[in-house]
DNA sequence: ATATTATTTAAGTAATCACTTAAATAATAG
DNA sequence: CTATTATTTAAGTGATTACTTAAATAATAT
C-alpha cells in the first residue's frame, strides 16, 4: 500500500498524462489503454496507481474489467500555483500590476 | 552540457517550485536564495540548472554575483494542458455539459 | 472443476535523481 | 600578486523511478 503521491510528480511523467489523456473522453478498462503503449500490462498497472494515489482517477469494477476513469479536481492544486505566474505571460504587466489587477 | 529539461519534470521537485516562487518578487543572486533552504550551494545551483534548461530562469551576471529571474511563459504549456480538464472541477457538469456549456 | 481472460502484486534491475563534499572558475578586495 | 567571495562543475552515493518478467488474484466461460 503505497502512500499519497504529490501530484505534481503524478504528473510529471509523459506516460501518466497520456493515460489522463486518453480517458478525458470517457471511463475505460486498463486493457484498452495498454494498446495505445509500447509497455507492458504490468507497467501501465502501476502507472494507473500512481495517478490513483494523486486522486487524478478512480476506478470502478466489473466483473474482471477495472474500468479507470479520470478525476482531474487535484490538478486544481497545480492550476492555482500557476494562476500565480499568469500574469507575466498574460498582462506582461510589471511592478505595478501585482497589487491592482485581481479582477477577472 | 545538459540537454533541455521537461517542464513538468522542472517543476515537479519541490524546492524548485520554492525557487520560482522566491524569484516573483525580483531577481536574486544565487547566493541569497539559498539561504532560504537547508541544502548547500551546489544542491540549489543544480536546481537553478535545472530550471535554466527548462527555460523558467533567466541569468545576468554581475561581477561575481549571478542574478536569476523567473520567466514564467514556458509555465503555459502546463497550463494549457491543464486547462483542459478545466471545465471538470469548474462547472461540475456531467455528461450533458460537454457539448452545451462552453461558455463562462 | 479447469481453463481462459483481465488485472494486480512481487521481485529484480538499470537509469535517473537529489543530494553531498571537493575541486575549479572567476571576479573583487587587500 | 594573494586572499576572499560567489558560484559552478566534478565526482560520488543512496534513494527513487520506470520498466521488466514471473507469480498471484479474481471473475467468466467451458
Amino acid at each position: 500500500m503505497e502512500v499519497k503521491t504529490d501530484i505534481f510528480h503524478a504528473v510529471a511523467d509523459p506516460h501518466r498524462r497520456q493515460l489522463l489523456d486518453l480517458l478525458r473522453t470517457g471511463e475505460k478498462p486498463a486493457g484498452e489503454l495498454v494498446e495505445h503503449f509500447d509497455l507492458t500490462f504490468p507497467g501501465i498497472s502501476q502507472h494507473l496507481k500512481v495517478l490513483k494515489n494523486a486522486g487524478l482517477v478512480k476506478t470502478r469494477r466489473q466483473g474482471r474489467y477495472h474500468y479507470y476513469r479520470v478525476n482531474p479536481s487535484p490538478l486544481r492544486d497545480i492550476h492555482e500555483w500557476i494562476t500565480q505566474y499568469e500574469q507575466f505571460w498574460k498582462g506582461r504587466l510589471k511592478k505595478l500590476g501585482q497589487h491592482l489587477g485581481e479582477a477577472e
